[in-house]
RNA sequence: GCCCGGGUAGUGUAGUGGCCCAUCAUGGAGCCCUGUCGAGGCUUCGACUCGGGUUCGAAUCCCGACCUGGGCGCCA
């Protein structure tokens, strides 16, 4: 007989036989009567065993099951008001497929809390609870929805190099490897790839991947393999890419609170979706309204600081809702970043959320005379970016683009704790396995 | 990398010099119980991260190692 999950089956089967397969949740013994409590995927069936009315055999089986075994049950779906869900199954057969040793690494009910860190040392156990599972459900769907919105607009997806030959943008710290007898490094951003793309007329590019930093920051917001979704396209400038973004991140919200109801009550949560346009502030003007604060810790900032944590934080206080901090300085940007009439601001911008940064992009330099010279004033050599700026000399059109990390949209729209919750399994300077 | 915390049964915790061969919950084993859904009741099992030191006496104080939580820096 055809398996099938909980979630397929409802009160208005009762008489018919089904057969269900997952693992046991709970087992309630209360003399004359015996529920079993089987989990899958899609949700839980509560297994009644009256003890008059099933065999000895199948009691036998069920005394001496353990909590979160794999099992086969084939029975007789019943309605009945007082199940979970308003239907029980009467066992016919029960079949242990797996035994689970005891004592378990961890609770899967949730009855007793444990630290995310022994999570992710049993992140297997961990992830068989609802609320956990639900996270990499709406993880998956967002993906999608991702996936469906650069198609709509044009876009073409790309697959770019994670071993590469050289640092993208010179300042965070890479993973050197051995690749045969050259030393290369894990890819910190498809940035100059994607880029080269655009010389390659391709227009309209996006890559979902990870990027790897090496950098020993030891935070709730960061990781060193992280996933990264990316765009470039040529023919736009900043304004355009980020309207495509503000468009997304809404989109995103939108279809997450329509399609994954289940997976958000599972989580105890509610979503609003932001209105766009988002805000826009430029970073002279963030700098001038952190003046204006009462806050003496703002009172020092000069012109071409960079924003820290806690004027980020300050920032998210005072405007509630993702916004946009645009037209930064041009020397707290990358190199390839292109600067505006005034040669000290940049045509670039941040896409913020009230806990923390999201993205960041700009409007790109497509001119190769000064694509090098900025190389050169950002201290870096442009011998090595040879490969790179060969794709400038022959054509490439102007082009914008941004990268946003995934973790942090999902960590910031599900209000999760720490970004580690946001991956199967993080990876951060301490842990390297699972 | 810098600053500040913390390591007690499988899990989550109480205990800051003798009251502790260590509290409670959950869990395991066993018994009772025919409508549970955090089932309930009874019995029982299971732990002070490691090494050194102070002290008559250390889970408790000191030092080191390892592990770990938070903040900052840097970033997405």
């Amino acid at each position: 007989m055809e398996r099938r999950f909980t979630a397929e089956i409802d009160p208005s089967m009762a008489g018919e036989k089904a057969t269900l397969v997952g693992w046991v949740h709970e087992i309630r013994d209360l003399g004359g009567i015996t529920f079993l409590i089987l989990r899958d995927r899609e949700g839980f069936a509560q297994v009644t065993l009256p003890k008059k009315r099933v065999e000895a055999e199948l009691l036998g089986i069920v005394k001496h099951i353990s909590r979160e075994s794999v099992i086969r049950v084939t029975g007789t779906i019943k309605e009945d008001e007082r199940a979970p869900g308003g239907y029980e199954i009467l066992p016919h057969e029960i079949r242990v497929l797996s035994y689970a040793d005891s004592p378990l690494p961890l609770d899967p009910t949730g009855k007793v809390k444990a630290e995310l860190d022994t999570r992710l040392d049993s992140r297997f156990m961990d992830l068989r609870r609802p609320e956990v599972l639900a996270i990499f459900k709406i993880r998956s769907y967002v993906l999608d929805t991702i996936r469906n919105f650069f198609k709509e607009h044009g876009f073409i997806e790309i697959n770019t190099p994670k071993i590469v030959a050289t640092a993208t943008e010179g300042g965070t710290a890479l993973f050197p490897i051995t690749y045969f007898n050259r030393e290369a490094f894990l890819s910190q951003s498809p940035q100059l790839f994607k880029q080269i793309m655009m010389s390659a007329g391709f227009d309209r590019v996006w890559e979902i991947a990870p990027i790897f930093r090496a950098e020993e920051h030891d935070t709730t917001r960061h990781l060193n393999e992280a996933t990264s979704i990316d765009i470039e396209a040529s023919f736009m400038d900043y304004e355009d890419v980020m309207r495509i973004l503000e468009d997304l991140i809404a989109r995103v919200y939108e279809s997450v609170k329509r399609e994954c109801e289940k997976e958000l009550s599972d989580l105890d949560i509610r979503i609003e979706v932001p209105d766009t346009p988002f805000r826009r502030i430029t970073y002279t003007e963030a700098i001038d309204l952190l003046k204006s604060t009462d806050n003496p810790e703002f009172s020092e900032l000069v012109w071409g600081d960079d924003l820290s944590a806690s004027c980020e934080h300050e920032l998210g206080r005072l405007i509630g809702e993702h916004y946009f901090i645009t037209d930064w300085p041009t020397d707290s940007k990358p190199y390839y970043t292109q600067p505006a009439e005034n040669p000290e601001i940049s045509l670039s911008f941040d896409l913020m959320h009230p806990r923390m940064e999201l993205a960041s992009g700009s409007e790109r330099i497509h001119d190769l005379d000064l694509l090098i010279s900025r190389i050169d004033a950002m201290g870096l050599n442009p011998d090595s970016f040879e490969f790179y700026l060969r794709a400038f000399k022959f054509g490439i059109p102007p082009h914008s683009g941004w990268g946003l990390g995934l973790e942090r949209l999902l960590m910031t729209m599900l209000g999760l704790e720490n970004i580690r919750e946001a991956v199967l399994f993080p990876r951060d300077m301490r842990r390297l396995s699972p």
